[in-house]
DNA sequence: GTCTATACGTGGATAGAC
DNA sequence: GTCTATCCACGTATAGAC
């Protein structure tokens, strides 16, 4: 008996945060309206706030899971610092090429959390970044790697592998292995191993 | 004799395109009103009306004007890939850091450019890839750069010195020049020369 | 050239029926 | 748990007075 409406308890919340995560990524949080992403899910807008006191809230959740889940995935840190280094390269780009509408989100709505929001996120951010900070420290004082000033190798490295997902698509020129394989070339030498 | 309104030809049209570039940069297109720009302007949101024909005209132009003065502040194309790829770094990265604001919502600001204009700016940042792209080439052919994927490498270039607009800050740990030393050391070693 | 006033759509969020 | 209906603030853009 097919019925259109009624209780869909258990599958509603996660199809509104995929929705959330789609349109966000799509058109900006401050374009989508709860009204579109209600649509989307196939509900009225009211129905939403059974499951998020707010739009706000949802824009949180979202970025929390993501970088909560990319802290969870780290890749095991043992070997050298060459191999870390190598691990973190090609767990970076995977990781975030699986993920396109996360990472999106992720960096381009930082500007529309709240205070508060705001500094929890960026502190979860910062956890990351310390990885590979610690990665490239290790190598320098083990004389692994020529590197300069931490901070700014590890900015710059994270910016260049964010980067891919700017232009990279399944099915394109080169497969993500290639990519992978490229950026590393590119992520050793920049470190004078 | 002190006059709170009348004639300022001359001076409102620039006065709504800088406060459009700060509070678009600030809070993002979709986020600020009409009013909001009239507001900082010091006029009602009925006058802007006189110097743009809506919003969208708004966001084009500041895209525009920061991509033909990017293009045509271009340094002279002279010498060996070398020295053309290092005036590349340094003139990308104090361009850059000298308009914050316009940088920011040249990027992140692409998704609320409507089809047509979408495809004009794209244009424009396209003919700038494409020289630090041709630089690569001249270099790989000549044997100085060993670079396997021009296109990759321009890209993962662009993007890692693009990102130190995200925390450069005037008056920081380092200087500008200091900034530029470092990451043209980086690149230098990236592209094997 | 700027103002005031307004048309008209859409936004987030809530109340109460079912 | 979802719906319909609604509140009220705010959005872009325009008209017409000054």
């Amino acid at each position: 008996m097919a019925r259109t409406t009624g209780s869909h308890a258990g599958i509603t919340g996660p199809k509104i945060r995929q929705a959330a995560l789609r349109l966000f990524a799509q058109r900006g949080y401050a374009a989508v309206s709860m009204r579109s992403i209600a649509a989307e899910v196939g509900v009225q807008a009211g129905a939403l706030y059974n499951y998020t006191p707010d739009k706000q809230s949802l824009l949180v959740d979202l970025m929390r899971t993501h970088l909560d889940g990319l802290l969870e995935a780290a890749v095991p840190d043992d070997g050298g610092p060459l191999a870390r280094l190598q691990q973190f390269v090609a767990f970076h780009i995977r990781f975030h090429a699986d993920r396109p509408d996360e990472v999106f989100i992720a960096y381009m709505e930082l500007r529309n959390l709240e205070p508060d929001n705001f500094v929890e996120i960026e502190a979860l951010r910062r956890r990351y970044e310390d990885r590979l900070e610690q990665i490239l420290r290790d190598g320098a004082e083990a004389g692994v790697f020529e590197v300069a000033d931490s901070k700014i190798v590890t900015l710059a490295i994270i910016a260049m592998l964010t980067g891919v997902n700017t232009w990279f698509r399944q099915g394109g020129r080169l497969s993500l292995e290639e990519v992978v394989a490229q950026y590393w070339d590119m992520v050793r030498k920049a470190v004078g191993a």
